[in-house]
DNA sequence: ATATAAGGTATAGACCTTAAACCATTTAAT
DNA sequence: ATTAAATGGTTTAAGGTCTATACCTTATAT
């Protein structure tokens, strides 16, 4: 005898077009696609980029506002620009951490599965163009000159291209989703020469891998690559310290 | 140096509250939580379930009608009722699928990722009532007084059962999505004995691994189930000869 | 015939979005 | 100092969507 699931009631809302924008705006600020002190396009603009009114994209703006992730300035020269993250909003991101734990640990498991297998479909696929991107990328997160902010913008690229190189549709915009959920977590990370030759030397082994087309090696290498990655977020979202690097 | 990404600009319309409701009742509909001939909850009590206006709900009942999805009969003994799969709808998405087969091998391919990861999972956590209701599926499933639609409404349970097992949100809403993808594929696959066997001991096999909580058992007996699924799929797709069975 | 349970229809008000115009502020060029 | 240009800030009118409520129509069972 086959008994019916319950009907799903979900208690749906309108999502509105700013709502989209904001979502997309906040997505990129999260990962880095902007940085601290960059200017967003104008809101003339970003009507036009998003075909939505300029009151709807000031909407989505006055939202990124109250949440402290962009300021404006009003004349020329004036527009609305990225904030920094403050050492404020590292704790509060800790402390929301710690409380939310468990679906940190499910976005955790999500990304071991999606992104090695990302990775997998990478190496058969990846086009030149791609890997030499991806060799600036790394060639740029080891420079001396490179500041915190940008290693971990350029992190985030590396990790985008290669799932943006499977060639698939699902595991670009699985790992975008995934990123952007982690991407506050990372923040928290310090950045110490150790940090940035271990993240190096992963990536330059990935790439190799990509380069030969070793499918199950890529794999690997990112899957060890990430569960490092999580325990090292495990590790500081619980230290007692507070952060100063 | 750093080379921005190009922002990436989408058109985004506001997605309706009608609209949400529609996507779950097709949905439900694609995954046989309602079967052929049977009657979706009345109008108002649509209404009551979504928390939204019926004039709403009807907006999403229309377009399930044009779809052809539904029916709707007025009076006593009235509602809206689920239609049968028709042999030419049944063409159309043959067509459809071979136009479009590029977007269905992504489908797989991310299949073939996702649903191992969630059996690997769901090995380590489910729960024996999970379990129960498992093999109550397949037992029901190997009957012989089990329709065709009655055994691919099983089949669907099945999976979704295993990633819900997870207990991992994001394996529950992929496995979710992409069965949503290829059930209307899978509804052209033809139901022999050889089939149901096929598919029973699978099952049968799967089950017995995460009874075991043997995840890595789990997780091959699924990549290889899929596997075989992918290929009867395109087989079926780019067969020469009409549906019959 | 009548009651009942559905779908079918109509109206008014609240909210969201667009388009277009205009105001206010700041900077750089003149 | 004046002015032009670029930006955010504001207003208004028109149209679309959603809710709430009420009432109409159809078909079945009693």
């Amino acid at each position: 005898m086959l008994i019916k699931p319950a009907m799903n009631l979900e208690q749906v809302s309108p999502k509105k077009v700013s709502d989209f924008i904001f979502d997309r705006l906040e997505e990129a600020i999260i990962l880095k696609e902007f940085m601290s002190d960059e200017q967003l396009p104008s809101e003339r603009d970003l009507a036009t980029i998003f075909n939505a009114s300029r009151i709807t994209v000031r909407e989505a703006l006055a939202r990124l506002e109250s949440l402290g992730l962009v300021e404006k300035r009003v004349g020329a020269k004036g527009g609305t620009f990225v904030l920094p993250i403050t050492r404020n909003s590292h704790l509060r991101n800790r402390d929301e951490m710690r409380r939310n734990w468990d679906s940190m640990i499910e976005v955790f498991e999500y990304r071991m599965v999606v992104e090695p297998g990302a990775a997998y479909l990478a190496a058969q696929r990846i086009k030149k163009a791609e890997l030499q991107q991806l060799r600036d990328y790394v060639t740029a997160s080891i420079e001396p000159d490179c500041s915190r902010e940008a290693f971990r913008s350029i992190d985030v690229r590396i990790h985008l291209s290669v799932a943006k190189a499977s060639g698939n549709a699902y595991f670009d915009h699985a790992v975008r989703q995934i990123r952007t959920k982690i991407n506050p977590a990372l923040d928290l990370m310090p950045y110490s020469d150790r940090v940035k030759v271990n993240n190096y030397e992963a990536h330059r082994d990935l790439i190799a891998a990509l380069e030969a087309g070793d499918a199950d090696r890529s794999r690997d290498i990112m899957y060890r690559h990430i569960e490092h990655s999580a325990e090292a977020i495990r590790a500081r979202v619980f230290a007692d310290e507070s952060f100063e690097d």
